[in-house]
RNA sequence: CGGGGAAUGGCGCAGUCUGGUAGCGCGCACGGUUUGGGACCGUGAGGCCCCGGGUUCAAAUCCCGGUUCCCCGACCA
């Protein structure tokens, strides 16, 4: 282990660095490629098992669509599609030979299920469709990062299809409001909702609304996005319903997605100098306790009384990792604290005569966050300490969400409050203000927040009134 | 695709200008001393110096050609 870059000298190598000193990443061997270690994997597991049980509670049902799709399938079954053409598929090789037969990357996922839905659904009985994808996509990405823009990523992608526009735009916003508190309850990660701009709407929709979080470097990044297709993806796709009329109906769709990048928010939100922190609800080891002894005679007493704890821990349901490597343990501190281990749980000799253990919380820096605490009750006291952890993590985070928005009504204002964060700023919803504020200021127009307050205010680039205010900063 | 850099043990680099047979830090292996906040000493393993060609007694170094990667600008979860 080597010592990572500290976040406050050059945020960009500290992420890279954390990622790959925590075990959680390492580049693949052809350019662009990640692989993603045990470490890192287990705390995608995590998160995404926590945003998949929330989706269980909204009725929504998990399905499969297949991301490459063999060259004759395609022949076979695709000829008949307008415009299609084998020339236009991807050839590939794989196993380091070439494939016995060419495999394509199937279109975006909104035109297979435009095509399902429109065989699937018949009538008004039938509606609403609520079905979610765990997937992984493949894009053309110039410029890769780990987790944030990778060539292929994995996500989840949400798709229904509603009978009126009053249940999808409805479904919209619940599922927003799915992300966000998954935001705050499994990942300790506050964020803005908002309506994105016009210029900034996904293709094809008529209404996409998002997630913005705030990054340890006062950079913006889109966590989420959830869209409002309106009728454009059923008229396209023949998506109808025979309505209680007797009359046949376009559906109203929409789609929602969250990916692998909240994995990335997540380390670069609550991260600090020494490494990673970690919420306690996702994170892959919840307790790490280490023994300390300088002989045989101290090994074998304080290991007796560790593995004691370790195995109650255990028990009592906790993510516990018990830390007997051969190293020093100012070494293991730091590599816990580095990984973003919530708790530790130190036993020495001098606990050994004292019945006691030391408690170190990850989320208050350096030794402040240690205490010397009896044994007993060491369980729940963990339990309730993890509570307070997440809420402590989502408190700095929130603090430093809000105390870096500036509300400003001049360009000139503007052009001052992006430097040192974000800006809430009247602005009217027009693609060319957003291209004005991105030259001018190299920021962007990240959404209009849902939860602002009402009123009537002047456009600092057109001058006309407008009665909403966008956030603005520098995004990744 | 436009602009700027770099390819040298696993990682980070020096050496290149001024050719002389490859070095440092970290990591790794072994031994000892250590161990309540990233230990220290000793010994050792590990290198077609990106590829191809040329100049030369001699090329990591000079010349020609090629390849790859990284950073900054347009899209995106």
């Amino acid at each position: 282990m080597a010592k990572i870059t500290p976040r406050s000298e050059d945020f960009s190598q500290w992420y890279l660095d954390v990622l790959r000193e925590a075990d959680m990443f390492d580049y693949g061997p052809v350019g662009g490629t990640i692989i993603v270690k045990p470490y890192g994997w287990t705390l995608y597991e995590n998160m995404r098992d926590a945003l998949d049980k929330r989706f269980k509670d909204t009725g929504h049902v998990n399905a499969q669509f297949p991301m490459f799709i063999p060259m004759s399938f395609l022949r076979r079954e695709a000829s008949h599609v307008e415009g299609f053409s084998p020339e236009l598929a991807v050839v590939t090789i794989g196993g380091g030979k070439e494939l016995e037969e060419p495999i394509i990357v199937r279109p975006t996922s909104e035109t297979i299920i435009g095509d399902a839905y429109s065989r699937w659904i018949k009538s008004y009985r039938d509606l609403p469709v609520l079905i979610n994808l765990w997937n992984s996509v493949v894009r053309w990405e110039k410029r890769t990062k780990p987790f944030l823009r990778t060539m292929e990523f994995y996500w989840q992608e949400g798709h229904t299809a509603h009978a009126t526009h009053e249940d999808s735009w409805a479904e919209v916003m619940r599922m927003l409001d799915v992300y966000h508190d998954h935001g705050m309850e499994d990942c300790a990660m506050p964020s803005i909702r908002g309506r994105k701009s016009k210029n900034e709407r996904f293709a094809g929709a008529i209404n996409t609304t998002s997630l913005e979080a705030m990054m340890g470097d006062k950079k913006a990044l889109q966590a989420a996005t959830s869209h409002d297709l309106g009728q454009n993806f059923a008229k396209a796709f023949e998506i109808k319903y025979l309505d209680r009329d007797n009359t046949e109906k376009y559906c109203w769709t929409t789609s929602w997605g969250l990916s692998w990048r909240f994995l990335g928010a997540l380390v670069m939100m609550h991260g600090d100098d020494q490494g990673l922190r970690l919420p306690p609800k996702v994170a892959p080891i919840q307790v790490v306790v280490v023994p300390i002894f300088k002989n045989d005679d101290e090994k074998s007493k304080v290991i007796e009384v560790a593995d004691r704890i370790f195995a109650t821990l255990k028990a009592g349901g906790l993510r516990v990792k018990f830390d007997d490597r051969d190293e020093t343990p100012g070494f293991k501190f730091n590599d816990w604290e580095m990984r973003g281990v919530p708790v530790r749980v130190e036993i020495g000799p001098k606990d050994v005569a004292n019945n006691s253990v030391a408690l170190a919380r990850r989320d208050v820096p350096g030794k402040a966050g240690k205490v010397f605490v009896p044994q007993e009750g060491l369980l729940e006291r963990i339990r309730i300490l993890m509570d307070d952890i997440h809420t402590s993590l989502y408190q700095q985070a929130h603090t430093f969400l809000t105390q870096n928005i500036r509300e400003v009504n001049t360009l000139e204002e503007l052009k001052e409050a992006v430097q040192v964060g974000w800006a809430l700023v009247p602005l009217l919803d027009d693609p060319a203000v957003d291209a004005k504020i991105k030259e001018e200021l190299q920021a962007t127009n990240r959404n209009f927040p849902f939860d602002q307050a009402e009123g009537e205010w002047t456009c600092v680039v057109t001058g006309q009134k407008v009665r909403e205010r966008a956030l603005v900063g520098k995004a990744y």
